[in-house]
DNA sequence: AAACTTATTGACTTATTTTGACCATGTTTT
DNA sequence: AAAACATGGTCAAAATAAGTCAATAAGTTT
């Protein structure tokens, strides 16, 4: 059983494919409607689904013949696409967070699933010495975690 | 006298054979249930048995509608070529050795030239991690690299 | 039998989804 | 311009479900 969320992002996916556009334009009104949902649960799905993180973009508008906008963010320039990733990253990255990244790169074809699985052991392996070996706490295992995994994608990024 | 954790993760297994996925779903709470044990024992069964570094890659979201997929990175008769992966790499490599290693593995097919970066990525890493901020001495560093490498060939011959 | 490893439990923590009441901002009508 | 109407936004509560951690317990090795 599927959640509704997931089943309105799935929905506003295809809205994309349909034609291979950038960026599609919806009410949210109907949209909640078609769903049978209040009309915010509609801002709960873009939070969760279509964030810049997540390479998308967003504007609306309120009042009469308002709407909303979903913008995919295309990245052209490896070097871009690199700097957003650092970004991404930040000094320090919990593995939560760091496992979040990797799925949606993954979903979004950046890595593959051998790669995200290299990084996952590689990020891991890291992480263990850092406890068992230095015994260093939780916040410096973050940022060195940050380092690694910044190295790892940049390096992806930009072959 | 085999333990649940046996039990449970042989059931898993079975999953993934009955139709050949390389992909399950489930509810921690159902499967809890099922062999009558506290949730959190299917996070050790997890833990202990499915790792990425025997090959499968964890995703999972709390909360209502929650769920943990299990990936298999798909078998091949992957033990044999393991060990002797783990053979090759020994107890310490220099960087040298290690780096010949990849080169010969990635021209015989066995990784691709992204995945070598990407090795090669975290060993340097490491290794600059262990000079600078712990003073290693070469030796350690040897054999620190050698574990990372061989944790990792071994989860990619896997998959 | 001591030391070590692996398994079991449960109290506490964190995350996600759904819903609704209330707020803010455009457009259209008067 | 003011009032009425049409949209979208925010926030927090409730319900649901997974994760963590540490204390024991049960097996294994030495």
């Amino acid at each position: 059983m599927s959640s509704l969320t997931k089943v309105i992002g799935d929905y506003i996916v295809t809205l994309f494919g349909d034609s291979s556009k950038s960026e599609i334009v919806l009410r949210r009104k109907d949209l909640a409607e078609k769903f049978g949902c209040v009309p915010s649960q509609i801002n709960y799905v873009l939070r969760s689904r279509f964030s810049p993180e997540q390479g998308f973009l967003i504007q609306s508008q309120r009042g009469g013949h308002g709407f909303i906008r979903i913008m995919q963010l295309r990245f052209g320039d490896c070097g871009e696409y690199a700097d957003h990733l650092e970004d991404l990253v930040g000094d320090a990255i919990s593995e939560q967070d760091s496992r979040r990244l990797m799925v949606s790169l993954q979903e979004r074809g950046v890595i593959s699933p051998r790669e995200r699985l290299l990084v996952e052991v590689a990020l891991r392996n890291q992480d263990e010495q850092g406890r068992v070996l230095f015994d260093l706490p939780p916040y410096k295992r973050d940022t060195m975690r940050a380092e690694l995994l910044k190295k790892i994608l940049v390096s992806l990024a930009m072959s």
